[in-house]
RNA sequence: GCGGAGUUGCUGGAGUGGUCAAACAGGAUGGACUCAAAAUCCAUUAGCUUAGUGCUUACACAGGUUCGAAUCCUGUACUCCGCACCA
């Protein structure tokens, strides 16, 4: 039999919206839950099984805490400015807030099918300038604080397109809409946010998170705090900071290496060697740190000299394809006697190779180990860790260094020179140069009408980009780059709380009754992103005295990704994609959430597998079919005892989003029930529990039962301890026990040939009831008989029964 | 290179010192029901052996700790993921 899924989800996806059944407000007293699913960008493919199964998680762990009667905050919103939506733009021609606008709608339509129980009234889009407005001002502040600034920074440049390109859309050192055009780099003025400034406690704050360990430690790697020296170099009679973890080896240095994407790079150049840098730097495909990655270490010789600041020695400075140019100064020292990658530099160029560390072979390749110095002055014979304090000591005193701490952890580059995004609130006058609008001028809208595909369509707005400077009056340009995307979700939690005040970012009130997130549930590729910018964005926000906590989420989980039945990836060119809505049309909602939670433990990777959302589809009609002609009666005791401890466990796993295992004790729960009969307690305790999967096929069961509220609004079922009987079990284990002993003998016996149609079993009489013949009956298919030994009138023809002991029943066949 | 996760039976996947030849699900095989099929139910699903017993081999591989290991430790192999020339 089918359960009618179609008519049941329609009905109670509609109850619940017409009874504004998961609408929030803040309730003095009650305690609150906010739990929090990463809010998605919306693209015009519409859900995909990852979001099916990511929301899928959260709607559980609302519902289950809304059940345990907390006051559940659980919002849903669109990341919806972004680049998908303005390339949409450019290759099909739509403008990008109508293909987002179409987006949101399907998104809306396919996730209330979904039954995912938000508060639909606290929808938030980014792209709405009420939303992005309040991007705005948080520069604003971020401008008065100095947290905001310009930098010139190295960007791919496409002449074709005469715009920049982010690093994804290079392609092998090309454009990606221009398969003959080589990226150049330029260096523009960029927008900064100065993140660097929370890196120390954006690293401490992570031992107070309950998140998943691995992306604690990725975010501390990502950070990447570490100590050294910074060593001051002169260069044509500038001084040049140089950072080391090696200052032990400052004796052993033979030449420098400065980045090619240094903003000061041709400072250094000489006439002589300025063709030589260039033809060098035109292999260099793209900024994009991956493009560079895998590269051959190579160089060429600048025409420079830096003067080592303790041997006084002029060291030759080179340009190389393997120094960054924004994690320390730009330029290294390189000592290839004590370090590989130098050392290959020195080899392949024929460069001086001077050891000062000894115990090592440097013939053959660079010595990373410790020892004594050598070569090195008035250092000569230090152990090199001791010498470490006492070079770093020694040029702290010459003020010719001191010991720093560095972090991998850089500046967040915000500018974009792209449409659909933020405006940054900025115009630059001729005469007062960078002026930042105020907070009355906000929203900074973004013009409608632009033209797409040369450059910066921003640009394309003359209305928009010329403006009157707002301190002299005179012409000024707006701002055309637009904010990075990140911004948007680095704060947008804040404004579920409050989503419609225009006043202020948010009522302080409301956010202090809802925040922090409770639960926080996304993918695992946030970590490094997004998971650190909404952490500095709260941190930020708490220093400007508008918060009172400091991290934005307490407790985090990382799902798994959910892969096409080949193992592979899902993606449209393997052919391998499974739709969630094709799944619930064929299947309905609960089947499929069912399904996503059941395939595995949910932070492991899985792969589809339609069997098992049959195998969901089938455990669902079963339920359905078994509560639809359920009679009710008295529960027994034994299936009593199976519910609370049914009850008890699942609780705990729900808790760990261990679902399941919580599903496998679910259904086996549903096992003892079948030909039973149940009192209505236990049939709705059961409900209750599966709810949290299967919300539209719970609430129809229980309506049947009369009950007028929705299941989703009703509370969570406790364990009462008492009731759990491991007698129980144990009976089970004797009866599973008999059968396998009994199907036993039948197999030896038949093996000789011989036919028995009928089971006698002796028990010792107060073991009597454990042994029931129907059931054992069924079991081996052969008519049982069970009789005590002390049963005078038993059958027992040779005498088997002699040989009974507790828990350990005679048997006779014939 | 650095960091992390993992490797369980035909398959997916539970299980973190004894109660484990190892949950649950799927598949396969046999049986019941049926004119037949589907659904449902029952059983089997490492091997040998046996009137319900006993034994062997098993949780990537090799060692170790322990009275006792899938579970703890060490090493090896493989897979996956993240960062990646961070000086």
């Amino acid at each position: 039999m089918k359960y009618p899924h179609k008519v049941i989800e329609k009905k109670w996806q509609k109850k619940w919206e017409d009874e504004k059944a998961f609408v929030t407000k803040e309730v003095k007293g009650k305690k609150k839950f906010y739990c929090l699913d990463m809010f998605p960008y919306p693209s015009g493919e519409g859900l995909h099984m990852g979001h099916a199964f990511t929301f899928s998680l959260g709607d559980i762990f609302a519902r289950f805490k809304r059940l345990q009667g907390f006051n559940v905050l659980y919002p849903i919103g669109y990341d919806s400015l972004g680049l998908p939506a303005e390339n949409a733009a450019i290759k099909v021609g739509t403008h990008p807030l109508k293909y987002t606008e179409n987006s949101i709608a399907n998104f809306i339509k396919q996730q209330k099918a979904m039954g995912w129980s938000y508060d639909w009234a606290r929808m938030l889009k980014t792209s709405d300038s009420e939303f992005y407005k309040w991007d705005q001002w948080i520069f604003l502040q971020m401008l008065k604080k100095g947290l905001a600034y310009r930098k010139k920074a190295p960007v791919n440049w496409c002449k074709k397109c005469k715009t920049v390109l982010a690093n994804e859309q290079v392609v092998n050192g090309k454009c990606w809409r221009h398969e003959n055009t080589r990226i150049e780099i330029k260096h523009l003025e960029q927008w900064y946010f100065r993140i660097t400034d929370y890196a120390d406690e954006l690293l401490s704050g992570l031992d107070k998170l309950d998140w998943p360990e691995r992306s604690k430690k990725l975010q501390r790697n990502w950070i990447g705090k570490s100590y050294g020296t910074e060593i001051l170099f002169e260069v044509n009679n500038e001084k040049w900071p140089i950072f080391t973890t090696r200052p032990d080896t400052i004796y052993g240095v033979t030449f420098m290496v400065v980045s090619a994407q240094h903003s000061k790079l041709f400072n250094l150049v000489t006439e002589k060697q300025k063709s030589m840098v260039e033809k060098f730097l035109e292999k260099i495909k793209s900024v994009s740190e991956k493009e560079i990655q895998g590269l051959e270490k190579e160089g060429v010789f600048t025409g420079a000299y830096a003067i080592n600041p303790l041997t006084k020695e002029q060291i030759p400075i080179y340009v190389g394809n393997f120094v960054l140019a924004d994690y320390g100064s730009g330029m290294v020292m390189a000592v290839p006697a004590h370090d590989q990658r130098d050392y290959d530099f020195a080899k392949k160029y024929k460069l001086k190779i001077k050891e000062v560390v000894f115990g090592g072979n440097i013939s053959r390749s660079a010595y990373i180990g410790e020892g004594r110095l050598i070569n090195s002055g008035k250092f000569d014979g230090l152990q090199n860790q001791k010498a470490k304090e006492k070079i770093t000591e020694y040029l702290k005193k010459q003020k010719l260094g001191r010991k720093v701490v560095q972090f991998k952890l850089r500046d967040w580059l915000i500018s974009r020179q792209r449409y659909w995004g933020t405006p940054i609130p900025i115009v630059y006058c001729a005469k007062c140069g960078i002026v930042a609008l105020t907070e009355k001028d906000l929203p900074i809208k973004l013009p409608e009408k632009v033209k797409f595909g040369k450059g910066n369509p921003l640009e394309t707005a003359k209305m928009w980009v010329n403006v009157k400077c707002p301190k002299c009056r005179c012409k000024a340009r707006r701002e055309t780059d637009t904010m990075d995307t990140f911004v948007n979700s680095s704060w947008y939690y804040l404004r579920y709380t409050d989503p419609k005040n225009e006043k202020v970012l948010f009522d302080p009130r409301k956010v202090g009754y809802w925040c922090p997130v409770d639960q926080y549930i996304g993918g695992p590729e946030h970590v490094t992103g997004h998971l650190i910018y909404f952490r500095f964005y709260t941190k930020f926000l708490r220093d400007l005295g508008i918060l009172k906590f400091d991290e934005p989420a307490l407790r985090y989980f990382t799902q798994g990704i959910v892969h096409g039945k080949d193992g592979d990836k899902m993606s449209k060119s393997k052919g391998n994609v499974v739709e969630p809505f094709d799944m619930i049309k064929k299947y309905g909602a609960d089947t499929l959430r069912l399904a996503l939670v059941s395939f595995a433990n949910p932070d492991k990777d899985t792969n589809w597998d339609e069997k098992i959302v049959e195998s969901s589809y089938n455990f669902l009609n079963n339920v359905y079919e078994y509560f639809t002609k359920l009679k009710l009666g008295k529960t027994d005791a034994k299936i009593e005892s199976k519910l609370h401890q049914t009850i008890q466990q699942v609780t705990q796993d729900v808790e760990q989003f261990k679902h399941n295992l919580a599903i496998i004790k679910i259904r086996q729960l549903f096992q003892n029930f079948y030909d039973k009969r149940i009192d209505k307690e236990t049939a709705q305790e059961f409900l209750k529990m599966l709810s949290i999967y299967c919300p539209f096929i719970t609430e129809e069961l229980w309506s049947n039962f009369g009950n007028t509220g929705f299941i989703s609004l009703s509370d969570w079922p406790k364990a009462n301890v008492k009731k759990i009987n491991i007698r129980f079990e144990k009976e089970d284990l004797a009866k599973d026990k008999i059968v396998n002993d009994i199907l036993n003998i039948i197999k030896i016996v038949e093996a000789r040939k011989e036919k028995k149609s009928k089971v006698y079993i002796y028990v010792i009489p107060n073991e009597k009831n454990l042994y029931d013949e129907s059931e054992i009956s069924i079991r081996i298919q052969k008519p049982v008989k069970v009789f005590a030994v002390s049963d005078k009138n038993k059958y027992d023809p040779t005498n088997k029964s002699k040989n009974t002991k507790p828990n350990r029943p005679s048997i006779y066949l014939e």
